[in-house]
Order: structure tokens, then C-alpha cells, then sequence
DNA sequence: CCGCGCGTCGATCAAAAGTTAGAGCCCGGC
DNA sequence: GCCGGGCTCTAACTTTTGATCGACGCGCGG
């Protein structure tokens, strides 16, 4: 009674009940963390968030319906005196774990992280400080050592239309443009991306993450 | 006591610590359900579902490495006295479902299940009836209105190479083959799936199952 | 034994994609 | 107010891809 130190307060958001009951079964007995609440969207969990007795959020990225871990988190760390906010989700793509900690997560944790290192993240979370799983991590150094080939909005659009299979002539009708511009900022895509064909870029886009599926 | 209806004796297998705490949580707490063993990998599974005093085996799909899920449904329900093995996962998509049914799965849920729809799940598995989660079975009947555009190995090969962008003769020199053969068997592809270009085709292909990433 | 699906190869022709080299418009930052 | 980046468009040219044939060997099942 007689301890400085204060009991993390922690807030479950996680649209799977399984998962939330496991992430309540591995925390609840670790001393010096309680949780006092759990919100299956992610709306829910920016009300909840917002009510003050929160240190820490444990965050799914995907939720079934409805805002996203990313956005939540954005709307949560916006306002003074807000809780840390730490992802923990089942993949680490490069196309996740930037937008999210972009939104002001403290941390990053992969859902098959042992029990002990989860409840080491909480603790350095309400702390202040930052963990991110090793593979993030990774993920992260290789995206800062070969910098993102940002594409700009319109050719993200294009090369979107053209991952689903369309010919240049289609994206062009879709977008109102005219098969040459399309050729012109596929032309671009390709050379942002070091390769020559479309085939090729939807590849390289995929596994960048710049585009979905 | 008098009772005749017999525990059920169930076995988790998931590489994620969170989501067996989290099964455990929702599932001990049932009546007449009792978990006897955990696995963090499929082959662990394997050799646990061989004892003989499992029921039935709540199976994950995806395992970080070794053997898969569906790899080990098809040897625990090979043997004779085999318990009954319920696939629990976090998607449904066609590539995933076929595969786990013929290997010889009683039922197939999503994790976002809920706890109750959970329990009534391993209690028709044990009962030897099949349960699968109402998305699934869309799929699957979709899957059998539009048959399956079933493609040859070469044909899976060399789409497989074209989808990570590479030219039909490049294609044709990784498996020895002339370019006019890539485009033989591309052109067979393209009739299958009833696409004409093959960007498009990898597009189909993937949402079908029939290519991976 | 014969047919059929599969895999292989070839050739031609037409269409789509990619290359190159421009040029004009709009907007926001210096 | 000028400059540059993003976006749009044009046009001619080359390469790749796709369509449509036809052909051959092989293995498997009726």
C-alpha cells in the first residue's frame, strides 16, 4: 500500500472474443495490470478510450466492421492527457505497421508473441517507450535502408485498376482519362518501381504494400 | 453421476499462446467439455491426437513453421478411433476451406465466432455432425454453383511465375520451355478462367485460391 | 486398341502494352 | 511572381502479348 508504483490500467479492443478472453487470461494474472474494460469495434474503444481511466490500449488493427486499429488509434492519441495505444495484431506487412504507428501507437506486437513479452509491452508502453516485435522491427529497418517508392495518388489508382486485370484502355474509361495517360503514369510506376511490365508492378506493389491483395 | 453422456476431451492446437489461453478461457468454463492438452505446432498436435483420450482437436490452419493445418487434420484422421478435429481459424477463404474438409475436418469456424456458437461447435463435432460458420458455408456453395476451373500443374507453374511479374520468356526459360509453349498453356488458362490478359488472370487466380499472394 | 487430356512446339496475324519525347495546366512553396 | 511537382494529353515507334491455327508424343482408362 505503501507503493509508488500504480496498477496499469488496460483497455482490450479486439473484435474476436476468443482473442480478447485470451489476452484477459494472459494479462489479469500478471501483478500490477488490471483491465477494466474491452471493446469489440473500434468505435467502441474510442469511447471507452476517451472516458480517462485508461494507461494502456491493447489494439487489433482489423476490425470486422467499421473504423479500423489504425484510425482508432489516430483519434485516441489526438487528445491531451490520452492513453498509449499498443497494436497487437496477427500480421506485421509493411502496409500495417506504418499507418499505425503513424497514428501514434506506442507499440507493435505480433499475436503469437509469448506471454511474458506481452505483459513486458504493456508495462513499457504505460511507461512511455516503445516495443516493436523483432519482425516488425525488420520490417521497418528494410523500409527505412531502401525508402518507400512513393507513388503518387493517381498511379496508386491506376495500378490498383490494374492489379484487378484491367487494360489500359478499361482504367482509362474508369478514370476518364485516355489510354495514354494511363500508359504515361503506368510508365512512371514502372520506373519507381525498377521493372518493366504490368504483371511485374502489381507484383512489386504487392509486396511493398502499396496496393491491397 | 448417474449421468451417461461422457466429458468431452478436447485438444488446442495454435502456434498463438493468446489464442489457446483465450479457447481455454471460453471452453473450460462449459459444461461437459474438459481440455486435456495444448500443441504450439501441428506436428505436436499429431502426436498428442494419438494417444487416444482426445475427442476432439480444435485445430488452427496456419502454424508459423513445419506442417500446416490442414497437413495434420489429414494424419489425425487417417488412423482408425481418430478424433474428430474441428478447424478453428481466422479466414475462410476458398483456398483454405476445400483443403481442410477433404483432409477430413468435422466443422470449420472463424475465430470471431462467439463463445456459445463455440461450444455448441466441439459438442456437434464430438457428436460426430459437422458445423461450419455460416460464411464458410456461402463460400462453399458458391464454390460448387461455379465448379472449380480446375488448372493442370504446368499451367498452376507457369501462372505462378507470371503472377511475380516475369515475361513468357523469361517464364519459358525458367522451366525449359519455348515461349510459344508458355503462351499455349497461358492461352488454356486465360479460356478457364475466362480472362484475357494475364494480369487479369493472376487477379482471378488468387481470388480463387488457385495461386498464393 | 482407341480416344482423350496433357504437355510440347511452331507460325501467323492482330491487338495491347511499353518507350520516348514532347507540351500544357494547376497549385503550393520559396 | 517564379519554380517545380503532379497530372493530363499527344504521337509515333518497338516489343510483347494474345488469338488461332495445326501438329506430335505420351499415358491412362474404357
Amino acid at each position: 500500500m505503501t507503493e509508488t508504483e500504480a496498477l496499469i490500467r488496460l483497455l482490450l479492443a479486439d473484435d474476436h472474443p476468443v482473442v480478447r478472453a485470451g489476452l484477459r487470461a494472459v494479462l489479469e494474472t500478471e501483478p500490477g495490470l488490471t483491465i477494466v474494460a474491452e471493446a469489440a469495434t473500434a468505435e467502441a474503444a474510442v469511447t471507452r478510450a476517451a472516458e480517462g481511466d485508461i494507461d494502456v490500449v491493447l489494439m487489433d488493427l482489423q476490425f470486422g466492421k467499421g473504423m479500423n486499429g489504425a484510425e482508432a488509434t489516430a483519434v485516441i492519441t489526438a487528445r491531451p492527457g490520452a492513453p498509449r495505444v499498443l497494436i497487437v495484431t496477427t500480421y506485421g506487412t509493411d502496409a500495417d505497421v506504418v499507418p499505425a504507428i503513424e497514428a501514434g501507437a506506442t507499440g507493435y506486437l505480433l499475436k503469437d508473441a509469448p506471454p511474458e513479452d506481452l505483459a513486458a509491452a504493456v508495462r513499457t508502453a504505460a511507461a512511455g517507450r516503445s516495443t516493436l516485435a523483432p519482425t516488425v522491427a525488420d520490417r521497418l529497418m528494410n523500409r527505412l535502408r531502401a525508402p518507400r517508392a512513393a507513388l503518387t495518388r493517381r498511379e496508386t489508382e491506376v495500378l490498383a485498376l490494374v492489379a484487378e486485370g484491367l487494360s489500359n484502355q478499361a482504367v482509362g474509361r474508369r478514370l476518364h482519362l485516355t489510354e495514354g495517360t494511363v500508359k504515361s503514369h503506368l510508365a512512371h510506376v514502372y520506373a519507381k518501381l525498377g521493372v518493366d511490365s504490368r504483371t511485374a508492378a502489381v507484383a512489386a506493389a504487392t509486396d511493398l504494400g502499396l496496393i491491397r491483395r
